[in-house]
DNA sequence: GTTGGTTTTGGGAGCGCTCCCATACTCATT
DNA sequence: AATGAGTATGGGAGCGCTCCCAAAACCAAC
């Protein structure tokens, strides 16, 4: 591996010189440049990440977080598409992601060598669920960070989608279907999703006047399996229409409906949330609450980017909107 | 952030000797280290991990690698499975992971500029597609390197699953359970997987004396639509049963059976392969072969350490066994 | 008390870069 | 010619650590 200093050797000007035509430094002559930058080429020169973070104090690279907790939810494709998201908005901006999923055994310690270390810029925290330890971590050590989800610490720089909506137009849109006895599956009510879709939920039928039974509100963690169970939960109470917080869920929900032969939508309308790949495949197609997945990911990137750049700004927050697809679930009629 | 030098001052000892007690060399007497350890702890030093890496010539990180072409396929679990693997092996090895994710853009100009920026250790490449220029790259930089899949070139070190093996057995199961005209829908046979998924159909075939019918071979590419495509070429030649390179392929073919009025498995069974969850939900549940996912992406990373500590090992290879899950999709009378 | 071996400790020389400051050189302007 | 402003370059001093070698300390045995 050749070096700034061989690289100087071979075009006749010193390091420093080297230096500013690998930065772009417009104090350069032209014809220096060319010189130098020919060198590089003909040495194959590449800087060396790690010597240049040294010298430069910061590293160009940004950890990502997903918490323990939620690994598992990896059976869905959300991770994977905020993945995506915060990949491809590095590689346009020149970082690099570094992937830290929580384990099950790490320790404070663990936590705070990784965090000291001096490795990363800045951290970007997937879905945290309340007082999770890597918060307050984060907290502690002074990295710039922003969680995707909303925290409960005001002071923290978030993106989220906008879930109050989101579950508020799904459940209106189930009321002006005339559906009278919409119930809801909720997700694990320690995450500020979860939560926020039981808020537009309640909103919804307030909004309407329609007075929120308990008993059509049953907890799920967002897997089929509970979905499963907090249907067979909810069916002595007679719901005409279910409102699920995961896609993953509703077909759980939509399992047991048919298998008490009931119809979908007319004795059931299900209401999903996510707008999975498979949504439009179930059987009837799911009406769902699509979230732009891959676009949070991106979107924490420039905050947190941003708050590198302006480290004594204010927390950043973003709300994206949902966006509702309306499918045969929750249209009876014409089928 | 304190450094070295600053514990070494409060701890009344060399710069050297703290380097010592971080880390863990015997040469230092036990009350001395006492002495530093609690100087690190009131100074809550932490050690800054880039300079350690130019220091020491190496950085604990290793790149995970998913090729563009591949990226796509995110929407079923295969990718964050491995991914899983591969971070829980490296955070129990005290290396970090380094997510790659190439985009079509930025692949071809920055892939030269990662590999030999010196900040990576070793590299996992992911399912990389014939031919990737990443491959070739990786060769060139000379960087340590293990793909999961097996790739063409055999210089290379690479963990995959046994795929003729697994094929085989979901073939004999097939002929055990008294079906005789079994067909195949494999996947694109270009890819190392597809391929030997058919060589295994084949061997069994043969195992058991009865002649490969080239009717009964169809090519799909991994996806639904293409299962579907390759079902109805063929249905005209009557077969009994069907293995599928995948269940996503295969739920493609019981659309189609079962809108021929067809029942599975009484006039047709289905073989799947991956044993994605939406397996077990699909009417019938689906007999598949499971991989040990999580296990490649953990495997994969021990070679590559291995690599690491021996650089001068030929190629290593790892092939993991598949399991048959059996589910009422091949087994008929007791429905 | 000397020798020789072993263990423990200290200090210097980098690792390959950036950043700042000093120098050199160029070109008007007086 | 002398001055000053502006631009191009060079060189030194780190960034915080590891690694090697040498020095110091210790201990046994003669």
């Amino acid at each position: 591996m050749p070096t700034l200093e061989e690289v100087a050797q071979r075009s006749g000007v010193s390091r420093s010189t080297v230096s500013r035509v690998i930065n772009n430094d417009p104090h350069v002559s032209e014809e220096t440049r060319q010189k130098v930058l020919q060198a590089i080429a003909e040495l194959d020169y590449h800087p060396n990440a790690v010597a240049r973070s040294l010298a430069a104090g910061h590293t160009q690279i940004i950890g990502l977080v997903i918490p323990t907790a939620v690994a598992m939810l990896f059976s869905d494709p959300y991770f994977p598409r905020l993945i995506q998201g915060v990949a491809a908005e590095c590689n346009a901006s020149d970082y690099s992601v570094m992937l830290w999923i929580g384990e099950p055994e790490y320790e404070r310690r663990t936590i705070h060598r990784h965090l000291n270390s001096g490795l990363l810029d800045g951290i970007i925290v997937a879905s945290a669920v309340r007082g999770d330890p890597v918060v307050s971590a984060l907290q502690q050590s002074g990295l710039p960070f922003v969680m995707v989800g909303r925290p409960d610490d005001p002071t923290i720089s978030y993106v989220d989608v906008d879930n109050v909506h989101g579950a508020r137009e799904a459940v209106l849109h189930l009321l002006r279907q005339g559906y009278r006895r919409v119930a809801t599956i909720t997700g694990p009510l320690n995450t500020a999703a979860a939560f926020d879709r039981l808020e537009g939920y309640r909103a919804a039928l307030q909004s309407r006047g329609i007075a929120v039974d308990e008993n059509l509100i049953a907890e799920g963690d967002f897997t089929e399996e509970s979905g499963v169970l907090a249907m067979r939960k909810l069916l002595p109470h007679k719901p005409d229409a279910v409102f699920c917080a995961s896609d993953t869920m509703a077909q759980g929900a939509m399992r047991v409906i048919r298998g008490e032969g009931l119809r979908i939508p007319e004795d059931i309308a299900i209401v999903g949330y996510d707008d999975m790949p498979f949504a439009v495949n179930l059987d009837p197609p799911l009406t769902t609450v699509r979230q732009p997945i891959e676009r949070m990911g991106q979107e924490a990137v420039k905050l947190l980017l941003d708050l590198l750049a302006h480290p004594n700004d204010g927390p950043h927050r973003l709300v994206l909107p949902t966006e509702l697809i309306i499918r045969a679930s929750t249209v009876r009629g014409n089928s």
